[in-house]
RNA sequence: GGGUAGUUAGCGAAGUGGCCAAACGCAUCUGACUGUAAAUCAGACGACUCCGUCUUCGGGGGUUCGAAUCCCUCACUGCCCA
């Protein structure tokens, strides 16, 4: 569906600089042009990129010259945004590989019909020493070293190295060699952006505009990350999507709601007031249909009402065909079924009574199980199923 | 170039000769409770042939009955001086 000029410019956005209605005026006038930069770093992309891309695939729906940046040429120094520590250099392999895989993950969001790919790599690094030095001279080192997370390195007694705080400066160098009319990214991108509206100005007299999408908290309300493991992972299953986003605390739900979907924001903040269960059920939903199919979402809302609201066995899990009539316990779990990681820890679930076999609760490691013809299920902790034949 | 402090398990961070497989926090896992909510509570969290054994504390070498802890050396990093 294809929003309007203003909702695509209010809703699920943090900030428009300087300001929304100047922008949404000239985009009545005419197609702007806008891009999202990226860095090819190999991330696994979760719903918090998906804001992004989201919004820039809106844009592109109202048929705008709508710009996908790849950062071949800033991803030599990476974003020291938001890092407390300095990104290793990648080699352009490394860099190609990573790209193919980002688009793999971001296809599920953007359509590459409607948006072009340009890769930064193709003006920085032909910069000459000159143009170098004219770009260093337009910031102060003060500047570059406001912000946050140089000044907690510094206080942390944790490394800062030169080329970093350049980062802003040949980001903002983009808009200058692409002409821009409008920069998105999340709000923490904010600065970064803003040097390419000074930039711009200063090399082209010409206009930038800046829109910050939020930055969405992880489905425990704190900051999404890797270490907390609380995202949502783009290419993730749709039983796994559907699960944690059920498991997502109830605060965040809103959020959600505005960004990911198109529903109203009353009904669904009312809905979540009654019945905080249906409307995480109704997001969940909505998020598999988008990410997956409207299938996919349906399949993965039964399987999970049988699993954890009926507590019985689901339909469907991977089979595994054995030869033999018995097998101990513990080396089905770590060697045929891979639901454990070690015999450290297969004993260590079944001592903790986190495992069943053909509905009998395991309780002794050294247990051989029989194998039959008819299947019978091996369950370990509360989401991990197999079914063991016999061959 | 000189001085000095540091490099510990997935991450952060204690530990400065035996009581260290290494405190604590986070992440993770199991159980209870539940809307698989969240929160909370209880427990686990190197591996194995599991009441015992084996491999870990930046790399390498050494001292010692015994080292994450002492010494030498290499690598990397912070801070100070130049």
């Amino acid at each position: 569906m294809t929003l309007t000029v203003d909702q695509v410019l209010t809703r699920g956005v943090a900030e428009v600089l300087p300001q929304k209605e100047t922008l949404a005026k000239l985009m009545s006038e005419r197609k702007i042009r806008l891009y999202l930069g990226i860095d090819p770093t190999g991330a696994h992309l979760t719903l918090g990129h998906a804001v992004q891309l989201r919004k820039l695939q809106q844009f592109a729906d109202l048929g705008h010259d709508v710009i996908l940046l790849i950062g071949n040429g800033t991803v030599r120094i990476g974003d020291p945004t938001g890092k407390d520590s300095t990104r290793p250099m990648l080699t352009d392999e490394e860099i190609k590989a990573n790209f193919e895989d980002w688009k793999r993950q971001a296809s599920k969001v953007l359509d590459f019909d409607k948006i072009r790919i340009v890769y930064n790599g193709d003006w920085l690094d032909a910069l000459t020493y000159a143009d170098m030095v004219k770009l260093l001279a337009n910031v102060t080192v003060q500047q570059l070293m406001e912000r946050d997370m140089f000044q907690d390195r510094l206080k942390a007694g944790k490394p800062i190295h030169g080329h970093e705080i350049m980062y802003p400066l040949l980001q903002g160098y983009d808009s200058v060699a692409m002409e821009v009319d409008l920069e998105l990214g999340g709000t923490d991108q904010t600065f970064n952006m803003l040097m390419g509206r000074t930039l711009l100005r200063q090399y082209k007299q010409k206009e930038k505009w800046v829109l910050a999408n939020p930055i969405i908290n992880g489905t425990d309300g704190r900051k999404m990350s890797k270490s907390y493991g609380n995202y949502v992972a783009l290419d993730e299953a749709p039983n796994e999507m559907f699960g944690k986003i059920m498991s997502m605390k109830d605060e965040e739900m809103l959020t959600y709601f505005e960004i990911f979907t198109e529903e109203d924001l009353k009904e669904s903040e009312t809905l979540i007031k009654n019945s905080p269960r249906d409307a995480k059920v109704k997001l969940a939903k909505h998020i598999v249909t988008w990410l997956h199919s409207d299938t996919d979402a349906e399949s993965a809302y039964q399987d999970f009402v049988t699993k954890f609201v009926k507590h019985e066995v689901p339909d469907e899990m991977p089979e595994f065909k054995l030869d033999v009539d018995g097998i101990e316990i513990m080396p089905l779990m770590t060697d045929v079924t891979g639901s454990a990681a070690s015999k450290s820890e297969a004993k260590r679930i079944i001592e903790q009574g986190g495992v069943t076999y053909n509905g009998e609760k395991i309780t002794d490691p050294f247990d051989v199980v029989n194998v039959w013809p008819e299947g019978q299920v091996l369950k370990v902790g509360k989401r991990k199923f197999a079914r063991i034949i016999r061959a």
